[in-house]
DNA sequence: CCTTGACTTGGAGTGCACTCGAAGTTGTAG
DNA sequence: CTACAACTTCGAGTGCACTCCAAGTCAAGG
């Protein structure tokens, strides 16, 4: 649990996250991101753990979580242990969630692959009506 | 093929396919719906092919399809069977896309439920050392 | 000394997909 | 005749999640 002391800037983090250097700012202000670390200059220096928090960050708003559960998580976090049955609540939500989200796109899934197969018919059919 | 006269009023086809009455015509403003018949009075009159094709249009969005994409599809179908292949082309490009957004929703669920397992754990431990 | 470039802030702007408001028309019920 | 409900249009407003801008600071290079 050694807390790395920071030695990235921002455009590093956002090379290395994929999220843009606005963004990272974007979420700090708003609570995803704890207060990070400055040098001198006040410039930013991000640590190894705080890229583990974007990069799980990430991964929760790729499930669709909106940004106000992610802060209600954040900060829950912030808070320390006392607060993980509230945080496996919210993950168990989540998971029921992701589960009938890919369920869902399972279903349509389905159905795309059939248009394509049926169309796919209909092209072919055509072609042998009208032959070059 | 036989193009049902309409109906249906725009609050049954709302009640019908989950969409509310402004998105109904929302969506004919910006062309995902063809000009829908006019009863006398010029209210809206849906047929039941109509609610075929917005429930349709439901799943592209669930997909993920832009609103944008869906006009774009809509257009071609309109324009008849000579569009086919161009429809079949998307159906493909979003069939990948679903197929690729699948499986991060399935990577990032593999998270969601080692986390709930660990923070489960955790709490266990906790309550072992601090018992009632 | 001057420029360049990476950063800082606060606040404004953007794009998407709806969602709603205001004012008007029509048809039925009392 | 009046009230009401259901619809109509056009345009404005909303919420979300960024995304960008202007003005400023600071360190290093020429």
């Amino acid at each position: 649990m050694a807390t790395t002391t920071g030695t990235l800037t921002i455009k590093e983090v956002a090379a290395a996250t994929g999220l843009s250097v606005h963004t990272l700012r974007y979420y700090e202000r708003v609570g995803l991101i704890h207060a990070i670390d400055r040098a001198d200059n006040s410039h930013r220096r991000y640590s190894e753990d705080d890229i583990g928090w974007i990069n799980f960050l990430k991964k929760l708003r790729a499930t669709g979580m909106s940004i106000h559960d992610m802060q209600t998580y954040a900060h829950l976090q912030r808070l320390g242990d006392s607060t993980l049955p509230q945080r496996v609540e919210m993950l168990k939500a989540l998971q029921q969630q992701v589960e009938a989200h890919i369920n869902e796109l399972n279903e349509h899934l389905g159905l795309i692959r059939y248009k394509i197969e049926y169309y796919g018919a209909m092209i072919e059919a055509e072609a042998l009506e009208a032959p070059a």
